[in-house]
DNA sequence: CGATACCAAGCAAGCGCTTGGTTTGTAAAC
DNA sequence: GTTTACAAACCAAGCGCTTGCTTGGTATCG
C-alpha cells in the first residue's frame, strides 16, 4: 500500500479527518501554529484567522481549545502507526526492520506530519491528565513494536544496550532532528537513516 | 576542584546567583515551576507564592517575567559549562573524555541542575528571538568542547557516522532521558551513561 | 537618612468560551 | 420542480476572568 493509500483507508474509517474538509484543514493549521508558537501562545483567534472564521466559530467544531491539541495528537498517532506497521511488512530481518522503523520515525518527524509530531513531543504538558492517558493507550502498540524489533537485533548480537534504554534514547534523538534537520540541505531523509545506523554500530 | 567549589567560585564571580540569596531562590523555584507546569502556564503570582512575596514584589528583583526564564538559562548554562570543562581535565583519552561528557551531561539533566536543564530544552521557544540569540552565544563553549572530542574518536576509529550529527543526536537522547529517567530507580547514573556508550558500540 | 525589599490595590489588555441569531446546503413533501 | 423543513456552519457581540505589570506607600536595616 502506498502511503496514500493507507490515508485515505484511515480517513475512509473515519479515524483520521480529510486534510481537505474544514476539521481536517483546522487540525492542519493548528498543528502548525501549535509548533511554531507553541499551545498556550496560540489563540483560539489565531486558530480561527487561520481557516478563516470567527473565533467562536471553532466552538461548534471542537468543544474546547484542548480537544483540538488531542485531536491533533490522536490523528497523528493513528496515521504513523499505520505507516509504520506497512514499512515493517516490507522487509523481514530483525536488522533491516530496525532500519525501517528509524527511517519511518525520521519522516513521521520531517515529512508530511513534522509539524503535529513535533507537537506532539513539545506540547505533551499542556493536555490535561486525563487527555494524556488516553493518548498513551494509542502509542502502546506502536512502542511494543518498536522493543519487539531491537529485542530481535540484540539476540542477533547487533545490540549491547537493553532494548528499553534504546527506544528511549532513540525516541529522543529522532524526536530532536525536528530542531535542527532540513529535508532541503545537504543531508537526505536516507543519508541521515545511514548516520543514525552507523552511529549505533550497525553499518549495513 | 569538588563541584561545590565551581559553584561557589562562579557565585563570587557573580555569575551566578547564590541559592541561599532572594535571586537565587528564586531562580530555583522557578525552574521547578517551569518544568512542571510550562512558563506560559506559570503565572507571576505562582512565582511569587512559591518565595512568599507578593506578585508585584518580583518587578524589584526582575524587570519582566521573561528575564526570569533567561536568567534561569543562562545561569544553567554557565554552571554546566564550568562543570563539564572540569570532567574534562580528569580524562586523557578521547573516549574517556566521551565518556566524561555523557556521564558530565546526563547528570545536568538528572542531577541537582535538572529542573533548569528541562526548561533549557522545553521552554526555548518561550524566549524572545533577541534572548534566544543571547543565550546561543553561551552555548557555543560547550557544543565545540563536544565536537572536538568527538572528532577525536571517530579519528580513532571509534565512530563511523558525523560528530556534528551524533552530537545532536546525543543531544535529543540525553535531554529526553528527563521525560523517563528517575535516579532513584533500578539504574544509577553511571549504570545509564554504559548503556548510552554500549548504544554506541564503543563497549568500555 | 537613604537605599533595599516588600505590600496592597488595581489597571488595561487579552484570554477561552457563550449567546442569540443568520446563512447555507440538502433532501423530503407536495 | 418548486416549496418547505431542518440541521449544520457560521457571524457579531461580548461576558467573566486571568494575565503581566504599575503605582504609591511602608517597613527594615546598615
Amino acid at each position: 500500500m502506498t502511503q496514500d493509500a493507507i490515508l485515505r483507508a484511515l480517513i475512509a474509517d473515519n479515524l483520521v479527518s480529510d486534510p481537505a474538509g474544514a476539521r481536517g484543514r483546522l487540525l492542519k493549521e493548528a498543528a502548525r501554529l501549535f509548533r511554531d508558537k507553541g499551545y498556550e501562545r496560540t489563540t483560539v483567534r489565531d486558530l480561527a484567522a487561520a481557516v478563516g472564521i470567527q473565533s467562536g466559530s471553532l466552538f461548534h467544531h471542537f468543544r474546547t481549545k484542548e480537544d483540538i491539541l488531542k485531536a491533533v495528537m490522536v490523528e497523528t498517532i493513528r496515521l504513523n502507526t499505520a505507516l509504520m506497521l506497512s514499512a515493517m511488512d516490507a522487509v523481514h530481518t530483525p536488522r533491516d526492520k530496525l532500519r525501517a522503523l528509524i527511517r519511518a520515525e525520521l519522516e513521521s518527524i520531517n515529512g508530511q506530519t513534522g509539524e503535529a509530531m513535533a507537537v506532539l513531543v513539545f506540547e505533551w504538558r499542556s493536555l490535561s491528565e486525563a487527555a494524556q492517558t488516553e493518548v498513551l493507550a494509542l502509542r502502546d502498540i506502536y512502542e511494543n513494536l518498536w522493543l519487539d524489533v531491537l529485542g530481535a537485533v540484540k539476540e542477533d548480537g547487533g545490540l549491547n544496550a537493553q532494548p528499553f534504554v534504546v527506544r528511549r534514547m532513540l525516541t529522543g534523538a529522532l524526536s530532536w532532528t525536528v530542531t535542527w534537520y532540513r529535508p532541503d540541505g545537504g543531508m537526505s531523509l536516507d543519508g541521515l537513516t545511514d548516520q543514525v545506523v552507523a552511529m549505533m554500530g550497525l553499518a549495513s
